[in-house]
DNA sequence: AATTATTATGTAAACGTTTACATTAAAAAG
DNA sequence: CTTTTTAATGTAAACGTTTACATAATAATT
């Protein structure tokens, strides 16, 4: 009776190993691996054979076992809270470029805004081998940080700027930012201000921009009464629907501070729909100038964010930590209102 | 004399493996992946104290060792042209959140319009250890081709439907929706109708775009000439200014189909400023249906592309190829003219 | 020419998992 | 109470690199 065949174990058919190449050109794994992390040592006969060899047999190294002995997966992770607006997209594409120059790769999780499903993500994320990370704002799950601290993975905040806290960070003074322009309208005769803006509680950013208002109103001796704060998820409908309500009140304000460049979108369409006259009946700002933010009519007074200057900010400080370097706590990402149409003098 | 300190390889201070849990927990490593991996044969009682040592330890799996001996690194590579606009932007959210599902990583590699430059980054991708590929429409360095036949990895096109192609893919008809919208224009009456649009020689999608316009036109006796196939970067700038240049022709378009919202929306913006009557003095299409297509005023009529829907195909191509499932070689996306306010009958 | 310093090349031991196979323990059948 | 079957657990060999160390070859010095 013949024994039952035992399961082998069945190599992948078309992977080419250093041995290989190793073989093909005559020479130890340890020469070839040389050549390909040109560490030097390696006369010049040798190398042309063994690069000659790896074209031949279109090697390419073995990313898990290069990982597994070097200790580097040359993997950085982002946790995004969504892409769903390209408010990311320019920062995220400097920084990929930036990273991407270093020999690394950049690795994106959408963590949407729930914190449990967000630490979900990020081990994840370390995981599938991330050396660092990147995390958007300073609200998250406490077991994160316990987690990053524990394995001890470089990582910086970005879009907010705090020298204080223990977290490191690369971002701009939000609440500093609507400070300013809340000042800007308050200087062009405005009193009765409202925002339209995300949900302070979700996501500390537009929390900060709220109390930039708040301050700023205060100091001027203003206020800014708790239904003319109006949150929103963030979509042009959600502006819209937002604006009319506002526009359908008793008392109407004479400017709106919004959130980010998307809200005030719908506050802008919503105007024309209504009929309401951008800026002589009502000024409208925004956050982050986004790309039609200058080329709309009316053109849209905003906070202007250098992104690709905060992606390559955030990729030089995971890239120095990763090599051991002294980098900086916190780095401020100067930002700047534009002035454009949507605003003017209240009448 | 001392002798030199011989170099020796310090670990990673902060790594636990698998051998500490299994020492915790009093097993053998063995049983450790076995709970890990639930792979079941392990007793309740041991798989009880083994995730309480790994609860303990705070233990990860070390990704590279795992990916070494099972041949599955579990990231999944999509190249990218660009995400400045945010039109993949949904897409690869759903593509995202259908491979997590499945355990699998995306890593996203954005790759411009150069194909050689997008042969080196697929190579990244590789190299950081993709099983699977995702590339934009079909025009690709042949070389890039080649290397994923070689190296027998699984791949797939994306934006496009070529079902007599040897490469598979998962996307719309281009050239079908374009004729469609151009049908559309001509029932309105329309006979002189231009395009502005992306560069046909470096992205194939507008090439097929306006094959569709000719098409549809040279069927109803119409001509497309040269002069009014006007190719742009896509910006809300340039889409502005090529609307400008149309207008300022002795000979007007009376509509305009636009290779994608980006430029639709710049047409759109340049008409308000200019004070040119949309849709009764011109009328104008775009093609994706971004979020604020619909919001704006007026709204403009496009092509709406179902992007989610096109993600969780693409992931699950990819996903049933490496599970060595059968999968269809071509996908179509159905999509669909929506009409809206921007386009009205020739006057 | 002999000795020493330098450089080139090779050998083999890690890295942290998974898993085939061996062994042991428990349950079922005789 | 054996014997057989089934399940639980352990042992050790891979996986494809990098790199410390050993050795061989070459160049520089005496």
């Amino acid at each position: 009776m013949a024994k039952k065949t035992s399961t082998q174990r069945i190599p992948s058919p078309y992977s080419v190993s250093i041995r290989e190449v190793a073989k093909q050109a005559g020479v130890s794994v340890a020469s070839v691996s040389r050549v390909i992390n040109n560490s030097g040592h390696v006369s010049e006969k040798l190398q042309q054979r063994i690069q000659a060899a790896i074209q031949q047999l279109n090697y390419i190294p073995n990313s898990a076992a290069r990982a597994l002995i070097t200790r580097q997966t040359r993997i950085i992770g982002a946790l995004i809270p969504s892409i769903a607006h390209s408010i990311y997209a320019t920062f995220i594409e400097a920084l990929q470029q930036r990273l991407n120059g270093a020999g690394y790769s950049l690795v994106i999780a959408i963590a949407g805004y729930d914190r449990k499903y967000e630490y979900e993500e990020a081990r994840q994320l370390i995981l599938a081998g991330a050396e660092a990370l990147m995390l958007p704002g300073e609200m998250h799950n406490p077991a994160l940080y316990r987690l990053l601290q524990a394995r001890n993975i470089p990582y910086v905040l970005n879009s907010i700027f705090h020298p204080d806290s223990p977290h490191p960070c690369v971002g701009y003074d939000n609440k500093g930012a609507a400070l300013r322009t809340t000042n800007y309208l308050l200087d062009l005769g405005h009193r009765r201000i409202a925002t339209i803006t995300g949900y302070c509680d979700k996501i500390d950013r537009f929390a900060e921009r709220v109390d930039g208002i708040r301050e700023s109103l205060q100091k001027r001796g203003c206020e800014l009464p708790d239904s003319w704060i109006l949150q929103r998820d963030f979509s042009i409908a959600e502006g819209r629907e937002a604006f009319r309500y506002l526009m359908t009140q008793p008392t109407r304000p004479t400017a709106i501070v919004c959130g980010n460049d998307v809200l005030a979108l719908g506050a802008l369409f919503e105007a024309q729909r209504l009929g309401v006259q951008v800026p002589e009946e009502v000024s409208i700002t925004g956050f982050d100038d986004l790309e039609w933010a200058a080329q709309m009519t009316p053109s849209l007074t905003t906070v202007h964010i250098p992104l690709a200057t905060m992606g390559i900010r955030v990729a030089d400080y995971l890239l120095g930590r990763l090599r051991g370097e002294a980098v900086p706590h916190a780095t401020r990402i100067e930002v700047d209102l534009v002035l454009r149409e949507s605003t003017g003098p209240c009448r």
